[in-house]
DNA sequence: GTCTATATAATGATAGAC
DNA sequence: GTCTATCATTATATAGAC
């Protein structure tokens, strides 16, 4: 599905990618809505997950960046969401998941809006989750299809303004490489 | 398209939809290659053209922004993009295209970069330009699914940001109302 | 669980009458 | 330009042998 998109996922190829017969796909699954169903549950229980890490991080913004703009995945969820809108037991499955993912972004973000003067350009921090998964979402797909204008200075001036929010909220500390500690 | 997904155009829904036989499209196009490769060049044909506006526009960054923000056509920009990623001759037309489009919104960003005191945030332009494509698909994506946390208050976010940035070039002028005048 | 075989429907596409 | 007729291909899905 990252590869080509939604509309390449057949039983045939799954079989075949699978090395098994397609006919095993409806075995596994009552049907293509339900793979599609089961695939989204898998991608977000990963990524709520994941998500709650933006909690306990010292610099939430940073960590919800860099959740956002996991590549393969983030271009995965275009197509995803391409697809939901023609699949009714999709579509709400994920209209109601992405409200919840929302929220948690948000309650994430919320500390460091006033700590670090964002509430004066982004009003709630709903709307600097929804600024940061757009800017990684267009990146994400422009660069599966090999479009590049401006994002490699997108990236760095993204970088440029997480490094200037750490150096507000602790003007000591050293900045902070994009990855995190193995541990 | 922009109602079901690029996968649901086929050539008999498309000849039901024109009230003519699905024949009939083999006839216009000589194939569905090439008949997206029409919608994609009716769509960018429109849209630089229309894009023409932001260099002559006071506020070029309200101009890109209101582009962007067309709904319909934002969803449906996501759509094809989708498409494009197994579809090899749309795609090296897409990719020229994109290009093309953000260079030329690069360039009517441009002096507004100096004058409003946006270099110091975003770098370049297309920086810019990436920013404010990202969150209007996200908007327009999210709401053809039903999605609305913060849409509402991103919207009156930028609304508010832009008031500023014009209140910052022209402190003397009264704030805009979105819509331009009718000329 | 995995296979063969098959049902049924939809797809893109072509040939040729009018 | 628009139609009828038809093609090969592919899709989802089911039944039943092993």
């Amino acid at each position: 599905m990252r590869e080509e998109g939604y509309a390449s996922i057949t039983t045939r190829r799954l079989g075949a990618k699978a090395g098994v017969h397609p006919q095993l796909v409806h075995y596994y699954f009552s049907g293509m809505d339900d793979l599609f169903l089961e695939l989204w549950r898998r991608f977000t229980n990963h990524y709520l997950a994941r998500q709650a890490q933006a909690f306990v991080s010292p610099n939430p913004v940073r960590t919800v960046w860099e959740h956002d703009s996991e590549l393969q995945d983030a271009s995965l969820l275009a197509e995803l969401m391409a697809l939901a809108g023609h699949r009714e037991a999709l579509r709400d499955e994920i209209t109601t998941s992405v409200e919840r993912f929302r929220a948690m972004q948000a309650s994430a973000l919320s500390p460091a809006m006033d700590d670090l003067g964002l509430k004066e350009v982004f009003g709630s921090p709903e709307v600097l989750a929804l600024c940061m998964v757009g800017l990684a979402r267009v990146l994400a797909v422009e660069e599966r299809l090999g479009i590049s204008s401006g994002h490699a200075q997108a990236r760095a001036a993204m970088a440029r303004w997480l490094d200037q929010l750490e150096s507000k909220s602790r003007p000591d500390a050293k900045r902070r490489t994009p990855q995190a500690s193995k541990t």
